[in-house]
DNA sequence: CTAATGCGTAAGTGATAACTTACGCATTGT
DNA sequence: ACAATGCGTAAGTTATCACTTACGCATTAG
């Protein structure tokens, strides 16, 4: 069992797994416990666990014969940061553009076709 | 061209995609000068930003010949959001356990005494 | 008009993901 | 010891992904 470390984004981006974790998240559970939750196989669960380990999103402890598995705040914290990053900067190009709106050198289209 | 809902988790999970998504947030860019940034081809970068558009991450406009992209706050703060769910429940946990246990220990392989 | 620019998309390919069943190992109870 | 429980992993299959090249459409310049 080889601890690769994994991208933690690529790891919550299947939706079976981000259930695996929210599981993890409310509180320490069992591959089996959470398997008998979800409608997949305990092996997947495990899998996604495996996944979940290696990007640092969880940790496990042996507890008698039971594995447990709890979150990792500091994983999850990691991923809240970079994701900050990525907000705060579209935050500025936003007031940038705000700003911006000076520029009336174009005299192209202003419509833009948005969803709701 | 049809504008499928897709996950933004999933969105997020191609580095290089992120890598698409960092420039636009960075400032209003087009197809072309992103994938002369980026070390994959322009269609690469077009259909990345199918991806993202479809994720509500980037809005886009024309502009004159070009199409200019720009990030999309409201898409970035769903994402915050739903990431602080999994924080703010992980934390629970974390408080939970530091209560119950009393023991400050650290990462994965800790031994545990069985308190029965 | 024609030519050039900018872009989206179709088609094809190799790699990876998620799932299943089957199996084997470790720990616990009798 | 043996049987039962809990779990990880190997093997195999199917679907999806990320990328490429080739093509076609729309807008603008001359």
């Amino acid at each position: 069992m080889q601890s690769v470390t994994r991208d933690p984004w690529q790891a919550l981006a299947d939706p079976t797994r981000r259930a695996v974790l929210a599981r993890v998240a409310r509180g320490p559970c069992s591959v089996t416990e959470i398997a008998g939750e979800l409608p997949v196989s305990r092996p997947a669960v495990s899998q996604h666990l495996k996944v979940l380990l290696d990007a640092r999103l969880i940790d496990v402890r042996r507890q008698g014969r039971l594995q447990v598995y709890r979150p990792r705040a500091e994983g999850l914290d990691v991923l809240r940061r970079e994701l900050d990053t990525f907000w705060r900067s579209a935050l500025l190009t936003f007031k940038d553009l705000a700003e911006a709106t000076y520029d009336a050198s174009s005299p192209a289209n202003e419509e833009i076709s948005d969803d709701q």
